[in-house]
Order: C-alpha cells, then sequence, then structure tokens
DNA sequence: TAGTGGTCTAGACCACACT
DNA sequence: GTGTGGTCTAGACCACTAA
C-alpha cells in the first residue's frame, strides 16, 4: 500500500505523524526486546524534534508496516510511551503527544476548604456519615467503633482533562463544618464558613495500582490504568488544645501518567 | 491433560498453586475485560485465602487451562496483579505471591549520611565532582554553571530484595564532606564524621516512569518495568547563616511494585 | 529435560470516531 | 464507510530454572 502524499478519500491519513521522520531500523539479534528498542527509538524522535502536544502521532498499522514488525511488538512499545507520559492514546481515533506532566498537589479535603483554593473545582459525589472500618478507625485513632466518621467522596478538578478521586474520612467531632461543606457542594448551595482549626503536619504515602472499573470511569481512564494510589493523614491541634491529633484520613487515585505528585517535607 | 494429584516424573508440577481453588467463570459477554475480569479474579481469590509471601501461583499454562482463555488475556490480567504488588513473577520459575509492600523513606544521600541510619547499606557506585547541567545547576541555585558539584550515585539498600537508584548532586561549599564520605565506602574506608548543618525543609516530586536498560540492571528489575522516580531536594540554613538555601538535588529510583513511599509533611 | 515466563507472529472481530 | 485503538485467538521460539 503507497503512502499518498496528498489526503485521500474517506477519512486522510493526517500526513502530520510524529515518527514518520528519520530511519527506522530495529537490531533483531540484540538481547534487548523488540518492543523496548521501538519505545526508546520512539521516545528519542519525539525528544529531538519537539513536537507539540496533540500532534497526531503514527497509528499502530503505521508502525508495523514501518518497522517491519507486528502489533504485539507495537502494543507494548506504545504502553511504555503512555506510562513515561509522552503519549496520550484515544479510542477510535488514534494516538497524540502528550501534554507535559502537571504538578499535583496532595491533599485531603479539610486542608483544602480550609484553605483558600478558588481554582480547585470540587465534585461532591456522595457524603454522609458512617461507621469507620477498620482501616479508617485505625488512622484516626478512634477507639469506639460505633463513633460515626464523616464520609465524603468527591472529584477535584485540577485543570485541563485531569481529575483527582478522593475518598476522605474525617471526625465529626473535630471537623463538624466538613459534612454541610459538602452537601451545599452537593446542592450548589453556599458553602458555611470553616471553623479555625489549627492544622499542624500530614503524612503522605504513595503507592502504585491501577483502576478498577468504577474510579476509572470517573476520571476518565480505563480499568486496568496505571494509577498512584495516596494515603494522606492530616493533623491539628483544636483551639486551646495541647496535644495534636488526626482530623482526616483520604484515599486519594491519580492517573499516574500525566500527573506529578509534589510535596513539601518538613 | 489430567491433573496429576501426586508430582510427576521430572519436575513436579508444584500442586500447591494458588488460584485452583474455587470456581472459574469469566462472562464472555460482559463489557468488562476478560483480562481484568481474570485479574479481579485472581486478587480476590489471593484475598480471601490469605496465602503466605512466597508460596507458588498458577503458571500460564495451568491458567490458559482453567480459564479457557489465551495467553494474551492471562498475560495482561498478571501485568496488573505484578503493578499491584500482588504477586512477582520469575522468569524460567513461575510466579509467586508477593510479600507486602516495604514502606519506603524518600530522602537524598546527605540527609542519610547527616542522621544514623546504620540499617541502610550504601553502596557507591561512582563519586566526582562535576560541571553541573542545567537541571542540576536551577535546582541547586548555581549561577555560575562552571562551578563543580559534586555528584554521587549510588545504590540504597532498603531490606531483602529491594534498593534503590540515587543520583545525587550537592553543593561542594556547602556540604564538603559528602564527596570524602562517598569515597570511603567506595574504598571500605572509615568515612569521615559529616559536619553540622541544619537541615530545614525538602521538596518531593514523584512521577511514573520505566526502567531503562541501566538502570534496571542496578536494582535486578529488567528493562520496562513500572517504576517511580522521586525528585528530591534537600534545604539547609549552614552554621550562623539567616536564610537557607538548596545543598541537595537528587534524583530516585524506585520498583514501583513492592515499594510505598512514605513522607512527612509540614 | 520438562516446565516456566518473555517475546513475537499473523491473523481476527469489535466499538468507536471521524468524514 | 474507513481507520482507529482495544481485545483476543492460536500458535511459535527462546533463555532460563529446577529437579
Amino acid at each position: 500500500m503507497a503512502k499518498p502524499t496528498q489526503p485521500v478519500r474517506g477519512r486522510p491519513k493526517q500526513s502530520s505523524s510524529v515518527p514518520l521522520t528519520g530511519t527506522s531500523e530495529l537490531d533483531r539479534d540484540s538481547d534487548v526486546p523488540l518492543y523496548f528498542q521501538l519505545a526508546a527509538a520512539l521516545k528519542a524522535m519525539l525528544e529531538v524534534d519537539e513536537w507539540e502536544a496533540g500532534a497526531r502521532f503514527a497509528s499502530e498499522r503505521e508502525l508495523e508496516e514501518q518497522f517491519n514488525v507486528s502489533r504485539a511488538v507495537i502494543r507494548p512499545a506504545l504502553e511504555l510511551l503512555v506510562g513515561d507520559g509522552a503519549i496520550v492514546r484515544v479510542k477510535g481515533s488514534g494516538a497524540f503527544v502528550a501534554p507535559p506532566r502537571r504538578e499535583v498537589r496532595v491533599g485531603g479535603l479539610v486542608g483544602l476548604w480550609s484553605e483558600q483554593h478558588g481554582d480547585r473545582t470540587v465534585t461532591v459525589l456522595s457524603a454522609r456519615k458512617r461507621r469507620p472500618d477498620r482501616t479508617v478507625s485505625h488512622f484516626l485513632q478512634i477507639e469506639d467503633r460505633r463513633t460515626p466518621v464523616a464520609h465524603v467522596h468527591a472529584v477535584v478538578d485540577i485543570g485541563k482533562p485531569s481529575v483527582i478521586l478522593v475518598d476522605s474520612f474525617s471526625s465529626v467531632a473535630l471537623v463538624p463544618w466538613l459534612l454541610p461543606t459538602a452537601r451545599a457542594l452537593e446542592s450548589a448551595e453556599k458553602p458555611p464558613r470553616p471553623s479555625g482549626l489549627g492544622l499542624t503536619r500530614a503524612t503522605v504515602s504513595i503507592e502504585h495500582t491501577f483502576f478498577g472499573e468504577w474510579g476509572s470511569s470517573q476520571v476518565g481512564a480505563s480499568a486496568g490504568d496505571p494509577a498512584l494510589m495516596g494515603r494522606f493523614v492530616q493533623f491539628a491541634r483544636a483551639r486551646g488544645a495541647r496535644e495534636e491529633c488526626p482530623v482526616e484520613f483520604a484515599r486519594l487515585i491519580y492517573r499516574a501518567d500525566g500527573a506529578q505528585l509534589a510535596f513539601e517535607l518538613s
């Protein structure tokens, strides 16, 4: 099949595909797998000629032809590029050069709503009181498991196409304003002012997972996509109190591609 | 092929494979891909009967038979479990139930060697002065790029089979003891005492990548394996000084499976 | 020497997104 | 209607591991 220099009938082959320039030789005698060689070659091409974000990337069938390998080589190579944040793949449409990674601050809802973060849009999915499970009661240091905690499930928009899933558990006694705030956002009313609470420190742990069926649909990913999960515990000192105590435990799910989690340590 | 209840000749099929219990039905009419259903089913089995770390997992050919799917379904499913830290695959040997994730503290060599961390074994791969590149001079706030910085490349052992790759750049003027310390470790001599330096805060950013050919061999992974990259900047106040300044910029590479990065935020 | 995971081929069908 | 990525089949060969 000859490669047309002019758009063809039907859907034009969008001639601007990224890696159609340069040589395209893979070493079949090497110990390095073909798919890894291919990923390295494509990544190098992307870095040399700096393509703008959104530029069309070669289709898998084009790459098949150009590098003389089967799609079982192409696909893992492209998966590496996706995991590396270099390209984005859109079903039915094609692959595109990805925008640079966004820096994302990690935090819970208490911190988000205590301070002024007008640029963050929060969509509350559910907000209700709940009996804590073992994990939650452990992190919030709740001894009597019958004491209900505030459970808010929300999506935090962090700009353009990207969002975070937040699963926040907080002490009703210490942060009484959080549930009303969440409910006000749910019904698009004016939220109450948060009461003064001296936030002290927080702990975070990050690990790699993948999206489940439900989470993926919320953030516009698909099931199985790589994700970063953060466990976040916010500590605070109540007004006039001497000792600090945990006020919020949150699980946060980020898309692994496109995000760069940032913190400041003490 | 009948499944033997007793070990067979040659290499016995190690009858203790994990997911050979329970039903094994996948819904071929579902929208959810088979490989994802399979991963979810296997994960559920692992969680229900708590298998001890190191227990043998069913082989890919066994799973093929049991679930009536091709290996192109099995493999992505197992990849999900690996990325989730649930199993470990060993080439030529089989798959095994993974140990729980280790909590790993993120930090640079200045912090590591300033404090007493006798339990961490550091293997210095190289230690020398260098002209900083653009990234390094930016983070260390070095204006004259001809000023050399200390560059230490090291592997930090964080227990059992797991290590971190560290690429540390530090100011020679502010941390003069770091290079001698690294060189002493290289030649197995006694390191000098680090001078007092008031470490203040640090910034971290984490993102998802994959191992290159070189890095993977150092940490016992293979090229293309998922990894977490941390960028770490340590700030400090020199003795008697008023203002803090960056003293170390480090790139850290972790295996994404098996590690859980932990911090404390201020 | 048999079994294992790692890699790769050469096909196929689908739902989706464009034109 | 055509091209796209997503999924899946049914094979194959390899290097490696353990009995």
